[in-house]
RNA sequence: GCGCGCGUAGCUCAACUGGAUAGAGCGUCGGUCUCCGAAGCCGAAGGUUGUGGGUUCAACUCCCGCCGCGCGCACCA
């Protein structure tokens, strides 16, 4: 077990044993913010003495008292209103890392508690092309789901894609009347995103075309076999590109259970939300009304106009009868818990449907009263991608900017670096090693910001090889594998854990911030924020080329040193593939 | 108008249950390659955390007012 944990059992222990009534569960043990404190500090129990009135550095003695660390601490100094400074004794430390370095741990623990956690995330729409807003929710979810299957979730991943809707009226009208097939055969989102576009400019000025598109989304609804042929093949077509794109960016869904998958629950939903009462007709539509029991300024169901309160519904049923987003989604998390029973459902969808996920979780949890208390529905939401000029990031002509094209540049951009500094490189190995440096460039400027944020895009910025970015990282990981490669053992794994000793400071730093790694984690998937583990990583990162520029390893004067350096380097370089591949980030052995 | 979110160094962003002297990078200035990869490392300068109150032993964090910006406000998703 890692030392902190020990140490934070331990605690508990002690305040149960002054307090015996006390919930423990808030006493936690953290690292130092500031070193020349120690190495781990607790807080809590400044907030348990306070609850009790009690005078907190007298709480501190009593339990400090009780406390049974000297296997792992020099002695407990109580500092400051009550805080607890443990330092680590460096047996511990190289305890903590000869563990590691036999397998038992990776510096993280799995979860006592699995759950079974579905992850929806990414959701691009069909005869759309994915743009860079895609990567958004693509990448996040993505870290997430990954980050908790480490940590022993049983986690299932659904891409809720957007293949059904009002959208699809116009496409079939622009493909019956309009359509070039040879430019469908080339390049077919674009043909589609052509039709769709000359018959959405039509529709806004034309009633009779509006009419006309209207029919042909009726007649898909209904069941007509050319409608649902034509729709099919536009899914079919759509599903390549999505394909193509996530092969690139190495994700996987275990399902793709797109909107359509949910149309035949649909009208059930709706007539039980109005048998129950949840839902009632209003000028024609069905729509979810507040039931008054939550104050107004908390109910999504009220909108303030002009000082009152009025209705603000959500929408079930069109008043043409067809059915409304929200209505797919409450039949989606019903067919998740009755298939899955998990425990857990995580939204990964831009912030400003904040307002529908409200509304959607309270109407499933007046629907389903029962299965919705054995679920935690849980909205993560994330900001916009700026331009320089602080508006949301277009191309030059003012074009969204298409995710494959972000990709292909990303790469172009990184190539021209990489065979800058690299003259030497074969051109199959530059590029191998230009994808994976631009891919990871995008991808780790997308997490590292916290990700309610707007952020600002920059192709530089991500790029560049110094501060907080993917390729310094790549880089600090190369420059391990380096040594290995020198040492003629590229496949080197620590013989003997116990030669593992630790004495330079730089290598005390980065032995105690390689501990913490299993705290990153659970950041990760208990705030839903990958950002987390990026500066995390970055400070790994960090601390490693203080050691290397510091401490020799292949030339260390004893072989002893040596030794325990390697092991110290391999543990390093596989916390940080490890963590990197919980971000979706491939590492390279060169760069 | 109402609601939600945001406001931190010149710029881009962090800040872990409220916790100790608010941290990085870029940019600026300076140091560092006969030594495992200098795409690096070390140092300096730079802040009334938009603003005014409040709660607390302790506030970037919680509460209230104000200013500024963004987003959203039935029959798109």
């Amino acid at each position: 077990m890692l030392p902190y944990l020990s140490i934070q059992l331990r605690l508990q222990a002690a305040v149960r044993a002054i307090l015996p009534e006390a919930d423990v569960t808030a006493v936690l043990v953290r690292p130092c913010p500031d070193p020349k404190f120690g190495d781990y500090q607790s807080n809590a129990l400044m907030a348990v003495a306070k609850a009790r009135k009690m005078n907190p550095r007298q709480l501190a003695t009593e339990v400090v008292a009780k406390l049974e660390v000297a296997e792992w601490c020099e002695p407990v100094e109580i500092a400051g209103a009550g805080f607890l400074n443990f330092r680590l004794k460096p047996t511990a430390l190289d305890a903590a890392l000869q563990s590691a370095a036999r397998g038992e741990h990776l510096f993280f623990a799995r979860t006592a508690q699995p759950r079974t956690i579905v992850v929806d995330f990414s959701s691009p729409n069909v005869a759309k092309p994915m743009h860079v807003g895609h990567i958004r929710s693509t990448g996040i979810g993505d870290a997430l789901q990954r980050s908790l299957r480490l940590l022993g979730h049983h986690v299932i991943t659904d891409n809720h894609i957007g293949d059904w809707g009002t959208a699809f009226g116009k496409l079939l009208l622009g493909w019956k009347q309009i359509l070039d097939r040879p430019a469908l055969a080339r390049d077919a989102i674009a043909e589609l995103e052509r039709l769709y576009k000359i018959i959405n400019t039509e529709c806004d000025t034309n009633p009779a075309r509006l009419e006309e598109a209207k029919q042909e989304l009726v007649k898909l609804q209904a069941g007509d076999p050319e409608n649902l042929a034509i729709w099919q093949e536009m899914t079919v077509l759509s599903q390549k590109q999505f394909d193509t794109i996530y092969s690139r960016l190495g994700v996987k869904f275990d399902h793709t259970l797109g909107e359509s998958f949910y149309n035949p629950w649909l009208n059930d939903v709706v007539v039980d939300l109005l048998r129950r009462g949840i839902a009632r007709e209003s000028a024609g539509a069905v729509a979810v009304f507040s039931d008054g029991s939550l104050p107004p300024k908390e109910d999504p169901f009220l909108v303030n106009r002009d000082g009152e309160w009025i209705p603000d519904p959500a929408l079930v049923r069109k008043s043409d009868g067809g059915f409304n987003y929200t209505t797919t989604d409450l039949a989606t998390v019903d067919y998740r818990l009755k298939t899955w029973s998990p425990q857990e459902i995580i939204y990964v969808v831009d912030d400003r449907q904040g307002p529908h996920f409200k509304k959607l979780f309270l109407a499933f949890a007046r629907w389903q009263p029962d299965a919705a208390k054995t679920v935690k529905l849980v909205h993560v939401g994330f900001g916009k991608i700026m331009g320089d000029d602080g508006k949301p990031f277009k191309t030059r002509s003012g074009d969204t900017v298409k995710l494959g094209d972000l990709l292909d540049e990303a790469e172009e951009r990184s190539l021209k670096l990489v065979t800058e500094k690299n003259p030497d490189l074969s051109p199959e190995r530059c590029r191998e090693i230009a994808r994976v440096v631009g891919l990871a460039a995008v991808k780790y400027a997308d997490l590292l910001p916290n990700r309610q944020s707007d952020y600002v895009f920059s192709w530089d910025k991500m790029l560049a090889f110094t501060g907080n970015t993917a390729p310094y990282l790549l880089y600090a990981y190369s420059r391990i594998r380096s040594i290995f490669r020198k040492l003629e053992q590229p496949d080197f794994s620590i013989a003997h854990p116990e030669v593992i000793h630790l004495l330079a400071p730089e290598e005390l730093v980065l032995a105690k911030h390689l501990l913490n790694f299993g705290l990153a984690l659970e950041g990760v998937a208990d705030e839903y924020r990958p950002n987390f583990l990026c500066n995390y990583l970055y400070e790994l990162a960090g601390k490693f080329t203080s050691f290397y520029e510091n401490c020799p390893v292949l030339k260390a004067e004893a072989t002893a040193t040596r030794d325990s350096r390697l092991a110290l380097c391999h543990l390093t370089a596989t916390v940080l593939k490890q963590g990197l591949a919980a971000l979706g980030i491939e590492t390279i052995e060169q760069m």
